[in-house]
Parts: C-alpha cells; structure tokens; sequence
RNA sequence: UGGGGCGUAGCCAAGUGGUAAGGCAGCGGAUUUUGAUUCCGCCAUGCGGAGGUUCGAACCCUCCCGCCCCAGCCA
C-alpha cells in the first residue's frame, strides 16, 4: 500500500497530472504528444529527458507520440541529422510508428494560412530593414513603434506576400509580420516575423520555396494539423505561449493544442548545448559528435552506455519547472544500476606489474573456472589460464604500504580471483630503482582461490592476467569533458579538461575477451565497465571505459579523479 | 526600471491547510573470492526572508530578497 503510493508519486509530475486532469474532466479523449527536434545537430542528454516525457506521458495514457523534424530554416538542417536523430531516438528505446513528420510536409498550408491573416487584416508585409525592425522594436522597458507599412492595404501585402513567394526579392528584403501589439511587455508579441526570404536549398524541398516559416508561427500550426494535444517545450518557450495561443485563436486550425512547458536538463561538468556541442566537433576538441566524452546520444552509445540506463536517469530526476544542474554522479549511478546487472565480468590488468610465482612448474598452465556473473549463475562460468608469470596491477601492490592497504606489499599473502593466495616474497628493481617484478609463493591448497584447510584468510583479492596467453588492447579512460562543474557556455574554451582522456595502449586482457561479441557491455573485475569500440582491429580490441566501479579506496586513499575514476 | 517564470537538505524532487515522501551524494555497520554488489541504520524542529490570517501554514494573504528567460528575418 505505501508501496503503491510511493511508486505513484514517483511516476509523477505536473505535465502527467494536467494530463490526467484533462482526461479525468474529458477534455481529451486521446493523448497525442510530439517530440520536435530541428535536425541542426545530434541529439543529446537533454533532448533524452525530452524524448522520455513525450513518449513517455503518451505511452502511460494509451496515446501516441509523433517524431517531427522542426526544419523551417534550410541555412542550419541536413539530412545527415534526420538520419542521425532517427536512428538515435530508435536507440533510446522509442518508436513513432506511421507518425514521422516534417514541419515542411505543411508549408503550403502554413502558406495559405498566413494569406487568411493578411486577408484578416491581422499581418502585413513589412519592408523595414532588420536594422530598422530591431530599432523600433523598443527595448524591456520601452515600446516599440509601429512600422511604416503596418497599414499599407490589404491588397499591398497581399501582393507583396505572392511575390516573395515568387522569388522577386532578395534574402532579407521583405517579411510577413503578425499585427499584434507593438507596445506589449511581452516582446513576443510585438509584431513578430511570420516568414522572411531565404534563398536556400532545403534538405526536403529542395528549391520549392524560397520564403520560409518562423518557429513561432509554424510550430503550433503544426501541433494543430498533427492534432497533437499536449505540446511539451522548455521554459524559455514559456512567454511565446501568448503568441502560440494567438495563432490557433486567429486560423481555421483543426484542433485546439496546449502548451506547457518544463525545466531543461543540466549536469555538471558537461554542457547541452547544440551550439557548444556543435563548436567542439568543428574546433576539433572531440573526434566527433559520437566521441565517447560527449553527453550526445552517439557518444554515450559509443562509450558503452545502455539505453536504459539514460531512460532510469532521467526518471530520477523527474520534470519540475524550476532550474536546476543534475550531480553527474548520478547519471553514472544509473549506469552502474544497469550495467551490474548485465554485464559479464572478465579480468584485464592496465597498468600491468610482473608477478613470477617461483615455486609454480615452469611451463605448466592452468585452466581456472571464473564465474561470468557472480550474482547470475544463469550467465555461466570460462576458463581463464593460469600459468608462473602473470601480471597484477601495479596499483595493488605496495612496497611501503600505509595501515588501510589491504593488497600485496612484501611479506604480505593475498589471493588471486578464482585462482591462489599468494604471497610476497622480493621485489625486483632495475637500476633506476623502478620495481620491475615480483617473485611470489603459492599454496596449493588454495586452488580455484579457496580458503586453506587451516582456515587462513587474506584482506584481499586481485584480479591478474596469465602473462604468455595475455591478448594486448587499447583502453580508453575518460574523465569529465569540462574541469568545472558548471562550464561557461561563453567561454568553455578554457574550461575543457585537458585530461579528458588517457589512453592505456597496452593493456593485458584475459584471451576471453578477445573473443567476446562487442555489443555485449563487460565489467572488468575491480576496474569497471568497458565497451568495445569501434576502432578496435582484428586482434587488436580497443575498449572504452563506460564508467569505473564505486570505489572507497580511492576516496580514502585520495586517488579519486574529478571524473570519478581511479587512478591506475 | 517592462513582461514571463522559479526558490523544500550538498544535488535532484514529492507535498497544494493537519504537523516535511523518495532518489543521488555523504556517514556508520553487516555480508562478500570485485575495497564492487547486496542489506541495515543515520542524514531538514525545517521549506528564500519578514509580517499576517488560522486551533493549526512549506501550502492562504502582504511586503521584501535572490536566481533564470525574453529586445534573431534561430529554435
């Protein structure tokens, strides 16, 4: 029972309760929603709260949600991102059905429409200059003017509107404005543009038009003809609200939609921004816009993380309507929350150390049974090989170790996963005084890394990697793309992390890995979530780190990276 | 100084007149062949501030403070 109430509340926000409410009163018999994303970029985290709150309210009410592409300004779209936005919203986990669209499938009706309010008295073609619009247009404080064409005739405009369709003026030359309020504290409404002239080929009409519709006056036109019944936007949408609602009161429109509006995502340490997002793949500071580091939708797939994992984070955080940054801890809560569950663990050393177990026969190997899944017996058990020289990280051993380290330093026994206790018995340096090797004792006894029959314990269990049988990859460890947590969107040039990313070149992977399929996401044991990438070459994996293991050591040790990954 | 919004814990966020949900982070402790996972417990005498109404206020009223958005022929 509290249970139930609590999953309620959770599930819970204002756009669902207004929509509720308005099927509860009868207003609504079918909940239509719409996600309109203008194809001028990859989609990303804060388009996925979007696309989750529309699919999702609509799914919730038995409704349906379309995918429309926002394209009224051929300067900024290609097809290249339909395509990328298509593919990246399937990915999430959502589908449109028949109900794929195109803000430029209504041009012609937006066109008449724009004649029935010239007609109406209601627009007129203005031949200010933008210089000269922006000057009259007044300021936060002061009204603007009327424009000198404000009352040209009817007929004039009319004319005049016909023409920029039929090519006869150059960009910038003429608009179609609304004739609303040129004194409104809402500036909005002080005459908006309706169309201006854009000599531009566009992704889907080619060279049919050359005048093309502004968001405001194609956007809740467009809501209408689709009969979309709850049109979801952000705040700052919030005071064109009055001019979105003008528009439906003043056309024949089909139906009656309603906007409302919510609070952005923002999480710290990166930055949503189309325009940000956009200037760091052209200035190079990524490989590109599904470069594992950045919050697009590609990038987090590339980088290993699953769909639902961005599905359950964005739930956490839930719609309101006030600002706010998210912790990216608890995005990368999320990831774990998923991944543990699915991944199949396996071993791989980075920063491998040479472990020679001196009473161990020469030449022999091993083949150890290790749990894919320790908490999924379902998932099975593989062989890994075990042989005299292995390899551990060279983080788990100590040659001066403080009170809290638990893990090998000399004189020190600890047992190595699935494998044996061992214990240190010299530290071989070079002539720099680098330690180079370990020379170690086995027992016997401990096979498969099981308890002695003398009952012994160790504080410890490192994973390692058999030495001769080691496949070597690349791996690839990311930290936050920005150094603050709240990067200046103005400036981010200064504030991108130069340590970003740190590549491990030569990695020591159990053979497993090399032949696991590189879809399937893996928790390398002690060190985290890895994902094939897709530069990995044949024999030769290159693997990204989704994300490190919550980690206490490194927070009492004080290795924790800003990133919250380990050093290794 | 015009218009539109928003202020509940370090970070999200419920709550809409009956005495502050939940999650993340953090801190304890149990279990553990991953310092992981899992499991238990702790974590706002307080809801931006000050008044007021009321038996009773985070919720209603008044004033004040702070933050965000708007002056594209971008979306």
């Amino acid at each position: 029972m509290a249970d139930e109430t609590a999953d309620r509340a959770a599930g819970r926000d204002f756009i669902r309760d207004i929509v509720q409410a308005d099927l509860d009163a009868g207003r609504q018999s079918a909940i239509v929603t719409r996600f309109p994303p203008e194809p001028n970029g990859f989609l990303h985290m804060g388009h996925a709260k979007s696309i989750c709150l529309n699919f999702g309210v609509a799914e919730e009410f038995g409704g349906r949600c379309h995918l429309r592409m926002d394209d009224t300004n051929p300067t900024k779209e290609e097809q290249a991102y339909i395509d990328a936005i298509k593919r990246d919203v399937e990915w999430l986990g959502f589908t449109w059905g028949a109900h794929y669209y195109h803000a430029s499938d209504y041009f012609e009706q937006l066109y008449d429409w724009a004649v029935h309010l010239i007609k109406a008295g209601k627009a007129y073609v203005d031949d200010q200059s933008q210089a000269e619009m922006r000057h009259s247009r007044g300021t936060l404080t002061e009204p603007g003017t009327n424009s000198p064409f404000r009352e040209r005739p009817i007929a004039e405009s009319l004319d005049l509107f016909q023409r920029m369709r039929a090519r006869e003026f150059p960009n910038g030359t003429r608009v179609l404005r609304a004739k609303i309020d040129m004194a409104s504290g809402n500036i909005n409404l002080r005459d908006p543009v309706l169309y201006r002239i854009l000599h531009a080929e566009h992704p889907r009409t080619g060279t049919a038009w050359c005048i093309y519709p502004s968001y405001d006056y194609a956007h809740g036109q467009s809501d209408a003809i689709e009969g979309v019944t709850h049109s979801l936007c952000t705040l700052e949408f919030e005071d064109h609200r009055p001019l979105y609602d003008w528009f439906l009161e003043n056309l024949p429109v089909p139906s009656r939609p309603r906007q409302y509006e919510f609070a952005r995502l923002n999480v710290t340490h990166t930055v949503l921004s189309k325009r940000v997002l956009t200037e760091l793949v052209r200035g190079g500071h990524v490989v590109g816009w599904d470069d594992p580091r950045m919050p697009t939708l590609a990038g987090m797939r590339r980088r290993g993380v699953p769909p639902e994992a961005i599905r359950d984070f964005v739930k956490r955080v839930g719609v309101a309507k006030a600002n706010s940054i998210v912790d990216y801890g608890m995005f990368e809560f999320s990831v774990r929350e998923i991944l543990n569950k699915s991944a199949q663990r396996r071993m791989a050393v980075l920063k491998p150390l040479k472990l020679v177990i001196e009473n161990y026969p020469e030449g022999k190997v091993e083949e150890m049974v290790a749990a894919n899944h320790p908490e999924d017996p379902a998932a099975g058990s593989r062989m890994v090989p075990f042989s005299r020289e292995i390899y551990i990280e060279r983080d788990d051993f100590m040659e001066h170790p403080p009170k809290k380290f638990f893990r090998l330093s000399p004189g020190k026994e600890v047992r190595l996963r699935y494998a044996y206790f061992v214990t240190c018995k010299e530290v071989v340096k070079d002539a720099r005084g680098e330690i180079v090797e370990l020379r170690c004792t086995y027992d016997p006894e401990t096979r498969g890394g099981n308890t002695p029959p003398d009952g012994r314990k160790v504080q410890a269990t490192l994973h390692w990697v058999s030495a001769a049988q080691a496949v070597e990859g690349e791996v690839r460890l990311y930290e936050h793309l920005f150094t603050r947590p709240d990067p200046d969107a103005t400036n981010f040039a200064d504030e991108i992390n130069p340590n970003s990313l740190e590549v491990v070149a030569n990695a020591k992977l159990e053979p497993a890995i090399a032949a696991d399929n590189g879809n399937s996401p893996v928790q390398f044991e002690r060190l985290g979530y890895f994902h094939l990438d897709q530069d990995s070459k044949p024999g030769k994996p290159v693997l990204n780190r989704t994300v490190g293991l919550r980690d206490t050591w490194a927070k009492v040790s004080g290795t924790k990276t800003p990133a919250g990954g380990t050093k290794r």
